[in-house]
DNA sequence: CGAGTCAGTG
């Protein structure tokens, strides 16, 4: 038996059996040791994730290559075994093996799949020291272990530097800026387009996610368009990110038409969509899809039960969310995680039973996190519970004493109560710690371009008119009997100043601009970074009365959807 | 003899 007929039974490997037998016989024969042989053996076992046999066979060779050695590293990655990843690696390197363009990506995978930056850097650096940063797959897998760790900008200075920028290297990056910066993703995609490099089905995925995460309608209609001419099938993965994309575009019912036209769903997509009921407060259609998906054989996760739940709290459907709660475990043995917990908090906050959230607080067994806290301060924050505001608040505090948000909203609420020696300590604290309020800003959507807004901004072209609209407006609406709610600006300044600071806050100003801007028939959609504050939350409901407009804000939590004097939140977000 | 990119929650 030779080594074409060796490697072509290797070839023919069914399962781990056939391989030690074509192992043994290469043993016998003695072509064992010839390197190409011994290394499709290699890979055979790896490709079938014995890596213990692999690994037996690697310490028994008498000669190694550094192909030999990037089959090891990559078998542990692939298997996700970091230690025995990094060890081999490390192995390599001390006996002097120079490592070759197919070792350097196999160890990166392990960086990125463990978000392991600073083993990440030394790859880059072993990469320099062996001429391979000119080689493709090495650069385009330290991209792709930088746009996973949140490095963007390293990812993006390797990116410039590579000479030829392939699909999926462009894709890794729209990805990597889908997460911190999803306007500047979208406008990579556009240079993609503009470079001639044609869009596959997955650029197409992770576009999707960036028009999601934007928020921006006229985007992701742009985009479903071009997914539709140029033939992509809808199939799971798109289908389900185009449901999101549309739900957090601000359009349940688009979304609902892409679910509709899905021929397969699986439990992620049917999860999207209860979900996207959810955050705009359609809490019946949620629980009838949930009902829906059970009879269709699906079997919910633990994400559907927390898409469920949070349906259900920001519905105000208490009774059913309790209901689902206690069968998700007993019925369809998913477990609750602090996730539930926190729906759970939220829903019986909502409706003033705060005795019981903290029971249910008190009595839970999984570990505590911040934002099943924020979920009982909100719920103070609403029914005017100082005392049980202090203690979530106290707890909030020990667990994230670096975020800026939880002192603001703090003092937002001890504001609200007329607390003004607790509003100064949280401020002072603040200060101490030397955390900054994050900055607020709208987006607002007008003939296809985005608009930004700050507080006071005045950059906009057009900020002559959108203040004049602003002032007129809000005569109109102090006419009806708009008070502003100065409690909301945490500002140590006169009564007037804030008055005029809240007036500019970013929300108006987009809104303002949307009242001019918008035909009068469609809806105004802008979307934030934070939390709609109180008083800009009274402010739309009345421009949605007085003015007769409709709408839509996509804040840090969910939508509201402003018609007429309501609000889709009922007030309670 | 071997390599990289995609979907749902809070």
């Amino acid at each position: 038996m030779g080594h074409e007929s060796c490697i072509s039974l290797l070839y023919q490997c069914r399962n781990l059996f056939h391989i030690r037998q074509v192992h043994a016989h290469t043993v016998v024969n003695g072509t064992f040791h010839d390197l190409v042989v011994a290394n499709k053996l290699l890979y055979t076992y790896a490709l079938h994730r014995a890596m213990d046999d692999a690994h037996y066979l690697f310490d028994g060779m008498t000669m190694r290559d550094p192909t030999s050695c990037s089959i090891m590293v990559g078998g542990f990655a692939k298997l996700g075994d970091y230690a025995s990843c990094y060890a081999m690696f490390r192995e390599v390197l001390r006996r002097g093996v120079a490592p070759d363009n197919y070792t350097l990506p196999a160890v990166t995978r392990t960086c990125r799949d463990r978000k392991d930056v600073r083993m990440g850097r030394v790859i880059h650096d072993v990469g320099l020291k062996h001429g391979l940063l000119l080689d493709h797959f090495v650069c385009a897998s330290l991209v792709d272990m930088y746009a996973k760790c949140l490095v963007v900008e390293d990812a993006q200075m390797l990116f410039d530097r590579m000479l030829s920028k392939d699909l999926v290297t462009w894709t890794v990056m729209i990805g990597a800026y889908a997460d911190c910066n999803a306007y500047e993703s979208l406008i990579f995609f556009d240079r993609m387009m503009e470079e001639g490099v044609v869009p596959d089905k997955i650029a197409m995925v992770t576009v999707v996610n960036a028009c999601a995460k934007l928020g921006a309608m006229h985007r992701a209609r742009f985009v479903s368009e071009y997914i539709s001419r140029k033939g992509f099938s809808l199939d799971v993965i798109l289908g389900t990110a185009m449901i999101d994309m549309y739900a957090k575009c601000g359009s349940v019912e688009c979304a609902r038409d892409v679910f509709d036209r899905m021929k397969e769903k699986n439990v992620i997509s049917w999860s999207a969509m209860i979900a996207a009921y959810g955050y705009h407060g359609r809490g019946k259609e949620a629980l009838d899809l949930f009902h829906m998906m059970l009879s269709c054989g699906i079997l919910p996760n633990r994400v559907t039960f927390v898409s469920l739940l949070y349906a259900c709290s920001h519905a105000g459907l208490i009774e059913e969310g309790l209901r689902f709660f206690d069968v998700m475990w007993e019925e369809h043995a998913v477990r609750p995680d602090v996730k539930h917990y926190t729906c759970m908090v939220d829903l019986l906050g909502r409706a003033g039973r705060l005795d019981e959230a903290l029971k249910m607080i008190e009595t839970m067994t999984v570990e505590k996190d911040e934002r099943l806290w924020s979920a009982l301060l909100g719920a103070c924050r609403i029914h005017k519970d100082m005392k049980l505001a202090e203690k979530a608040a106290s707890s909030l505090l020990e667990l994230q004493p670096q975020n800026a948000g939880h002192y603001v909203l703090l003092s937002n609420i001890f504001a609200k109560a007329g607390k003004w020696e607790k509003v100064a300590k949280f401020r002072d604290m603040m200060t101490q710690r030397k955390l900054k309020k994050v900055p607020g800003w709208t987006w607002i959507e007008v003939d296809n371009k985005t608009y930004q807004f700050s507080v006071g901004d005045r950059t906009h072209p057009q900020s002559k008119e959108i203040y004049e609209m602003l002032m007129s407006v809000i005569k109109k609406l102090e006419l009806a009997g708009y008070v502003p709610d100065t409690d909301f600006v945490l500002h140590d300044v006169e009564e007037e100043v804030k008055q005029q600071m809240l007036y500019t806050h970013s929300e108006k100003l987009a809104i303002a601009f949307g009242l001019i801007a918008i035909p009068e028939e469609d809806p105004i959609r802008i979307s934030k970074n934070l939390r709609v504050c109180g008083d800009c939350h009274t402010f739309s409901k009345m421009v949605s009365a007085i003015m007769r407009r409709s709408i839509i804000v996509r804040d840090a939590n969910r939508f509201h959807h402003f018609s007429e004097g309501t609000c889709s939140c009922g007030d309670y977000w």
